[in-house]
DNA sequence: CGCGCTTCTGAGGCTTTTCTGAGATCTCCG
DNA sequence: CGGAGATCTCAGAAAAGCCTCAGAAGCGCG
């Protein structure tokens, strides 16, 4: 169960010992939690079961590499924000990179003010606290987890009603599959059909039409 | 928001014309349709009022500058991506553009390719990979298991029927024997009509023309 | 401690998808 | 033209996926 006020939770894939420690330090100070894998192999693991807002990955890694581990990321449906750190500068190394699937890509030497702000830009959206994210005529707002109609309504959510509800108003109009969603807003440990309750307590609460069904895939919202 | 088949929207606030005006020529070469304001205030009208997918702003701007129009932009809850443009490279002056709303943030001299994979990256997160395979007139929604009308209009297929439409897709105007379909998206163990049941299926879903039978042979898309 | 709210489980029923098979229709070629 | 084989059409059974919901268990508060 996550806090009140949640940390946006970094996964850092770094195999340089002496570096990732000091980045994990510099995260921490500036209110990220931290997790760190030192191979591909162990980063993509977490990268597959993790629920993670953005992630940093070295380029170069030891059993897996760091953009392999990224199109593996991005093949099974992984959509958090990644950004590949890089000794190898050049533009088409970078371009690389970008179409790997990063969102951003910092060369190093790099400083770590530059990192920081990336960082922030990428994971602002999920973090804008005072904010609403939209839902189609309706608006989900962040900070009192309600969901406010047209008509100026407002109907109050539970923690796990509005985790959900936020996870799929994040990626409007994208495919969220059920083993996502269940790893994102719920314990592992929970059945396997805890979101098609959710689902069902949603549309309950909000009417049939906010989450459609895309059968064998997932669920959507936002859809056209 | 973007329509599948519609060119991503481009505004570009440029006050440079004729680095504008190559800036227009690659993008449009790339695909986008661009929109372009010579000066903070108009962009700051155009951003206003238009529809964009991604915004490209440059820093140094007449009237209004590119970092106060990016933050009154902000504030009116403006959430188009946007790439900061600059001649000021320094890791403040970078930090500066990112704090103040900027999604990613370019320096000057900068090579097309990376300007290209950047905005790539931006555009990629609104219509998460959004990856469509040509289908004649229409297009295939890899993500989505949709095919994509001309109109927009979407009709979305159960897994078998896109594993096979893909399957053909992924190599039209090739003749693609039944037993070939019958083992790549069916078990073997099915029937020996399968795959003519699943071409009945496409056909009444997307119409008679989609799939073409070749006598003896097999089946066809993209027939000329 | 008891009450109300939330979370989670699991079972039963419903819907969609998948697959089979059989008759109708078409194509090729002698 | 006519027949053999290929293809089309489609109803319905079986399987898989999804929805609904009651109730148990947990949590927070007075």
């Amino acid at each position: 169960m996550r806090e009140a006020v949640a940390k946006p939770r970094v996964l850092l894939v770094e195999d340089d010992r002496e570096l990732a420690g000091m980045l994990g330090e510099l995260l921490a100070d500036e209110g990220y939690e931290t997790e760190a894998a030192h191979d591909g192999q162990r980063g993509l693991h977490l990268g597959l079961t993790g629920r993670y807002d953005v992630m940093v990955i070295d380029r170069r890694l030891p059993v897996l590499d760091g953009l392999e581990l990224l199109r593996q990321l991005r093949a099974r449906a992984v959509i958090t924000r990644v950004l590949v750190l890089s000794a190898l500068g050049d533009v088409a190394d970078r371009v690389a990179g970008l179409d790997a699937g990063a969102d951003d890509y910092l060369v190093k030497p790099f400083e770590a003010e530059e990192l920081l702000a990336r960082l922030r830009a990428l994971a602002r959206r999920d973090f804008e606290g005072a904010e609403c994210l939209p839902l189609g005529a309706a608006a989900l707002d962040l900070q009192r987890h309600e969901v406010v109609l047209p008509r100026g309504e407002r109907i109050t959510l539970s923690g796990r009603e509005f985790e959900l509800l936020r996870t799929l108003a994040q990626r409007p109009k994208a495919i969220h599959p059920r083993a996502a969603l269940r790893t994102r807003v719920f314990a592992d440990s929970t059945g396997e059909s805890i979101v098609d309750t959710y689902v069902y307590y949603l549309r309950r609460k909000l009417g049939r039409d906010v989450v459609r069904t895309v059968h064998g895939l997932g669920y959507q919202i936002g859809a056209v």
